[in-house]
DNA sequence: ACTTTATAATCAAGATACTTTATTTTAAAG
DNA sequence: CTTTAAAATAAAGTATCTTGATTATAAAGT
């Protein structure tokens, strides 16, 4: 659509960094919990999520279903989680986080929070769609692109 | 700038929706080629810097400076990485990637990269410069975040 | 309806990976 | 030029993970 190399790379480049600065920001967070890096995943999502399930968990910390098992016994014993039947299907369970848990994380995420909001106030209407978009498409890239690994 | 709360809502949730994909793709990754989850995020990162150090991939990974010596070991055994002596401190190693790891991972990630530099085509230079530099803006926010944490 | 197959979660035993502490080497500071 | 700090490693002990079996329920097939 442009001939500028620069910009394209940049933006790729960016994108990049940011995913580095997500797991350092995360690291960080769960050194301070006391939170091993498989727990601090499961915490995360669970964060962004409030509710999920084990199987959803495993796929998302890379956990076998038993490690996963093992892994909520630990948050549950800490007071972090909590499982709850699952009313759609009785085989499964509900994880949700504890307020223990949100009350001791809040402290630590309010300040990004607040400061992505406050970046995000700075753009007008149609630059906020562009970024959207933007995150939407390459968000789809990589779902589509993790389906095509797993069934090869 | 602007009083739709709507537009702002979506960006939000279009990046964190973007951070559980990248979560998710780096696992089908680690799974198709063997690794563990800290050896995935350690190559995650290699893949992007091709040069780090032992130091610095304990950061990213959370792990102590002992069980990096040991992961390092794990992948360099495999063939993935290699270390060598650094130049500028005689105390310190560089880590690499090998050819044997690019090789085998290229085809798991070529598909992504396709479809990520296609979507960054489709913008024009002024949009691609709000994209890059909210991602900027971003990135800088949890930069500047997680330094607060770890001084807490 | 009911038999078979698949899915969800858990448990126990064994294998793997991680933390801690100490050690070596070199750099930086006093 | 001595002291303190930083980088990487090693070994012992601990924690976590994988595997395979088990229970319960759901979905599919006959």
């Amino acid at each position: 659509m442009n001939g500028n190399e620069d910009l394209k790379f940049n933006v790729l480049m960016a994108a990049r960094d940011n995913g580095i600065s997500s797991v350092l920001f995360r690291n960080a967070m769960g050194k301070k919990l006391g939170l091993n890096l498989t727990e601090s995943v499961c915490l995360t999502l669970l964060g962004i999520k409030s509710v999920s399930t084990p199987t959803e968990i495993a796929q998302y910390t890379g956990l076998t279903s038993g490690s996963t098992t093992t892994m909520l016994d630990r948050l549950e014993k800490k007071n972090f989680i909590r499982r709850k039947a699952n009313p759609n299907d009785r085989r499964g369970v509900l994880v949700e986080i504890n307020e223990e848990y949100s009350k001791i994380a809040f402290p630590l995420v309010a300040g990004v929070q607040k400061a992505h909001k406050e970046l995000i106030d700075k753009y007008s209407d149609t630059e906020l769609k562009v970024i959207a978009d933007f995150l939407v498409g390459f968000t789809k890239n990589m779902v589509e692109e993790t389906k095509k690994i797993d069934s090869k």
